[in-house]
RNA sequence: GGGCGGUUAGCUCAGUUGGGAGAGCAUCGCCCUUACAAGGCGAGGGUCACUGGUUCGAGCCCAGUACCGCCCA
């Protein structure tokens, strides 16, 4: 083995092999455990977070398939509708090619089909390398045609069972894109503005009770005056009750719009009167179905006000209730250059009062980046009322858990506020709606246009045209678990692999894929007594990995880590480059660039892909997002490096050599050390404890048991304590020692692999054949079984007496270090008040002293006899002593023990307070109780000790 | 404004029915000892945000305050 681990040489070619040789397909034997990847968007690239939960995923698959499952991780990938559309159409433009409506839907689409051919197996290569076992064989894509019959079929389904209807109303529409966008795709910005306060005329001569001809509105955006159909008042508010039921003059149209009460006026807030613009404001449009009112839309689809208005009534029909006409000078204004010309022309004729400063919350399109406006316009909707229901009890009834618990809430929160979903796009990439309409505008839905006249006869004289709009993403992603695993077709695999086990996914998809997953799985799939299946029994949600600020990462701020980098390692230029290259807001690209090359002054060396996932691993505590810390990457890179040097020592010293393999492990050619007894016990204590920890998703705990044995017991103690018997032991000794040395290797390396699959099957491979499992080993350590607690292997005195020695050695190096003794420096040391325990500890146990605390010479002090001046320490009631002889400073010695009493006065002190006090005697249980007077006698006897160890010192 | 989460060592974070405050990194001292200097050995470092309460006992439970973050309005 090299000297110094270097991941690049192993971790490429052992992911082929363990590919080409099949083993991340189920076994086909066992219980089944499945989980599905939550689908990456097939052009995208994996971020941090994608590592993150693929890591998880993956140390679950693995740890399950050691353990004899019959393992399936689902993979595919998402076609990310308006995302990979954008990116297709960016390319276009910066290639000069014509543009999406230029060519045509088909010819676009065939564009967007050859950049996923081009760019669609990034997400497959950066799994390749992040190690992840999922089953290649069965991977599948939103868009095949299997899923996509699935979404047609549920689709159909649906509209057959009055679950899917057409509607107008008011979605979140991005101009820009000029596509509805789902919630999930509006980010929230707080922003500075202003409140304009406006002066509504009354009509007919009423006047306020303050004798006023108008009232006063407020409003942010003035812009949408021009579609008002009413104002709204508190029906409580004595200053305007009475003119509910009367009516404004609304300027610029000559619409007389009604005053109407209802709650959404707030009498605290503003002037208490606001406008009533349904079609272009969420709370205006309920207020409008409360209260009855037309809705107008003045707005285009690109966001300028229109020459006609559209006038609906409350359904969103057509409607000539008032005039469509929009005064010529606001024609064709964009919307933010007509809210300018509405101010303008409101102060002009007298009616604008008062402008605030006003600070709000301003709606984005995440993908176009401009401000969303609300818009009324025809949708499909899934009437999701029923279905949320069935999903809303899976969780109250435990058939769902999510891990954490707390996610459970927010879960119900959204379920009880639940709206219709909203299902189109209008958009080009993705499964076109598969609905026709007749030149009267009659619908028809059916999977194909052949089975839409079939089943209605429609000959073909009658014209049909497709819907031109496209279903969501999450449509199809709903159907997710079971679409990918064959339905509605072939429902062998669905029999087997579903319901699967466990989500891993992030907190901020848990309404817009987790919930509606829960709603579509349990509406389409059933046991076979009918009850409904649920699409998983355990979300494990996870957090946000942000950046050493805290901050998000995105591409924008210029922060995004790619986990390859940290794999490979990446030189400063090519990170500044590729942080700020091809950016969307080339003016950043300087803050960028400073900050990268603070941060990264040297740029990244290569940790390889273990060290990543360990650490991904160990701060994976449950319910909180990650700041992600180069500093804690570095530490599990040493980490590797020390399971790599560890294995090396431990290779060198049983390769060639006897290490037992065909010995029954309580054969009598072997001959166990004490050590060898006790890393034994510490190892199942480790397997225990890891199993829990993983069994229980706690990652981060799993992490830390497997660092602490690995490097503060295996390394620090157990190996150190190997040398003395391979150096020097005997042959029985020796090949006991050899053997226990490859056994708990072999065994920690299997521990491990869930976490760090690469490392652990290099060393594996080398270390098995030494063991006894020999020739009936598995060909992999993926395929070998994980570690089980083994309760007989534990022995409690050989933890005691591991105990006992370290002790021992422990004061001794804290003498040394302390008194500046150089360690290479053999010591002579004197016992003295030895117990029979003692005793008998120091004769099995000599060797081991002698070489870890680097002696010379262990002797025992006889009843009576005097001791020379010494430092001094304590180990239970044995008084460890180094005799000066000219080494140590009798002042330096002075303070060191007067360290250590003061030390011991205090938690003496802690301990004698408590004891002394009767309430804590009387109440506390007779376990802590027991436990604090050991500790009393322990400080007590200590303490003694080194007093009476000061007076010898002083008295020298 | 409503809801949720957070505040523990210089930094990033653990702390599982309430019972001696922990880890990694960083810091200080000694050491290139034949697995590992990406290392070894030793040491230092915390009013557990604040205030009050419950309790024999509170980082943990309860109430309130401050600040930070997220979601919703």
């Amino acid at each position: 083995m090299d000297k110094t681990y270097n991941p690049s040489d192993i971790e490429q070619t052992l992911y082929q092999e363990w590919e080409n040789k099949g083993y991340f397909k189920p076994s086909g034997e066992g219980d089944s455990y499945s989980i599905v990847i939550p689908p990456p968007n097939v052009t995208g690239s994996l971020h941090m977070g994608h590592a993150f939960q693929h890591t998880i995923m993956d140390a679950l698959t693995r740890y399950k398939r050691m353990d004899g499952f019959n393992t399936l991780w689902q993979v595919g990938t998402d076609h990310a509708g308006i995302a990979t559309q954008m990116v297709v159409e960016r390319k276009l433009a910066a290639e000069n090619k014509p543009t999406r409506t230029e060519m045509g839907r088909e010819s676009f689409i065939d564009k967007v089909w050859e950049w996923k051919g081009e760019s669609g197996g990034n997400i497959t290569k950066q799994m390749r390398r992040l190690g992840n076992s999922v089953d290649w064989e069965r991977e599948r894509f939103t868009m095949d045609p299997g899923l996509s019959k699935a979404v047609e079929k549920v689709f159909v389904d649906l509209y057959n069972d009055d679950l899917i209807y057409r509607g107008k109303r008011l979605v979140n529409w991005d101009p820009k894109l000029q596509t509805a966008i789902s919630d999930l795709e509006v980010e929230n910005k707080d922003k500075k503005g202003h409140m304009w306060h406006f002066r509504y005329p009354l009509a007919d001569g009423q006047k306020t009770a303050d004798g006023k001809d108008y009232v006063v509105v407020a409003t942010t955006r003035p812009e949408t005056l021009l579609g008002d159909t009413a104002v709204a008042v508190n029906p409580e508010d004595p200053r305007y009750k009475d003119l509910i039921g009367k009516f404004i003059e609304l300027p610029f149209v000559a619409r007389r719009i009604p005053i109407v009460g209802d709650e959404h006026a707030d009498m605290e807030k503003g002037t208490g009167c606001v406008k009533i613009t349904p079609a272009h404001d969420f709370n205006d449009y309920e207020v409008g179905k409360r209260n009855q009112l037309p809705m107008i839309n003045v707005l285009d689809f690109t966001g300028h006000i229109r020459k006609e208005a559209n006038v609906y009534n409350t359904n969103g029909e057509e409607s000539d209730e008032y005039s469509t006409e929009l005064p010529e000078q606001f024609h064709g204004l964009e919307r933010f250059a007509a809210r300018k010309a509405i101010v303008a022309a409101m102060d002009e004729i007298g009616l604008l009062e008062e402008i605030k400063e006003h600070d709000l919350t301003v709606p984005y399109g995440d993908r176009g980046g401009v401000v969303i406006e609300p818009m009324l316009t025809d949708q499909w909707y899934v009437r999701v009322e029923s279905m949320a229901k069935v999903a809303t009890e899976a969780v109250q009834n435990g058939d769902i858990e999510f891990v954490p618990k707390q996610y459970e809430n927010m879960y119900f929160a959204w379920m009880r506020e639940l709206q219709d979903w909203c299902i189109s796009r209008q958009l080009w990439w993705g499964h076109r709606i598969p609905a026709w309409y007749d030149n009267d505008g009659k619908v028809y839905v059916g999977a194909s246009e052949a089975e839409v006249r079939k089943a209605n006869n429609l000959g073909d004289d009658v014209a049909l045209r497709q819907d031109d709009d496209v279903l969501d993403t999450w449509f199809s992603s709903a159907l997710w678990t079971f679409s990918t695993m064959g339905w509605p077709d072939n429902i062998e695999d669905l029999k087997t692999f579903h319901p699967t086990d466990v989500l891993v996914t992030g907190f901020d998809i848990i309404f817009f894929w987790v919930a509606r997953m829960i709603m579509m799985t349990m509406h389409f799939i059933k046991d076979e007594d009918g009850k409904p299946q649920v699409p998983f029994k355990t979300v494990y949600v996870t957090g946000l990995i942000r950046d050493e600020n805290g901050d998000k990462m995105s591409k924008s701020k210029g922060n995004v880590i790619d986990p390859l980098d940290i794999i490979d390692g990446i030189e400063l230029e090519t990170l500044v480059e590729k942080r700020t290259g091809n950016m969307m807001q080339p003016q950043l690209a300087a803050k960028i660039e400073k900050s990268t090359r603070k941060q990264f002054p040297e740029g990244m060396t290569s940790s390889g892909t273990d060290a990543l996932r360990f650490t991904l691993s160990a701060l994976a505590s449950t319910g909180r997002d990650i700041s992600w810390d180069m500093k804690r990457l570095e530490g599990y890179r040493n980490f590797c490096n020390k399971l790599w040097n560890a294995s090396r020592y431990v290779l060198m010293n049983t390769e060639e050599h006897d290490c037992g393999k065909d010995l029954p492990a309580n054969s009598p050619e072997l001959e166990y050390s004490l050590a060898d007894r006790w890393i034994q016990s510490q190892l199942q204590k480790t397997v225990e404890t890891v199993r829990g920890h993983l069994d229980a998703y706690r990652f981060d705990l799993a992490s830390s048991a497997m660092y602490e044995f690995t490097w503060n017991q295996f390394c620090d103690w157990y190996l150190e304590l190997t040398k003395p018997v391979i150096f020097k032991g005997t042959e029985a000794q020796q090949k006991a020692t050899r053997k226990t040395l490859v056994d708990v290797l072999e065994a920690l390396l299997r521990l491990m692999h869930p976490i760090m699959p690469f490392i652990t099957e290099t060393i594996w491979q080398r270390v098995v054949p030494l063991t006894s499992l020999g020739e009936s080993k598995a060909d992999s350590i993926m395929l070998s079984p994980f570690p089980q607690y083994n309760e007989s292997a534990v022995d409690e005195k050989a933890l005691a007496d591991v105990e006992w020695l370290k002790q021992f050695i422990l004061v001794i190096r804290n003498i040394r270090g302390e008194m500046d003794l150089s360690p290479n420096k053999p010591i002579s040391v004197i016992l003295r008040n030895t117990s029979e325990q003692d005793l008998s500890r120091l004769e099995e146990n000599k060797a081991f002293l002698i070489a870890l605390a680097k002696l010379e010479d262990i002797s025992v002090l006889a009843d009576g006899e005097k001791a020379p001046a010494s430092a001094s320490g304590v180990v239970g009631s044995m008084d460890v002593l180094i005799p000066m002889a000219g080494l140590i400073d009798k002042e330096a010695e002075m303070a060191r023990l007067n360290k250590a009493i003061d030390k011991n006065k205090g938690e003496l002190k802690r301990v004698t307070g408590k004891l002394s006090n009767q309430k804590f005697v009387d109440n506390a249980p007779q376990e802590v109780l027991e436990k604090e007077q050991a500790k009393l006698a322990e400080y007590q006897q200590s303490l003694e000790k080194l007093e009476q160890q000061l007076v010898e010192i002083e008295n020298i």
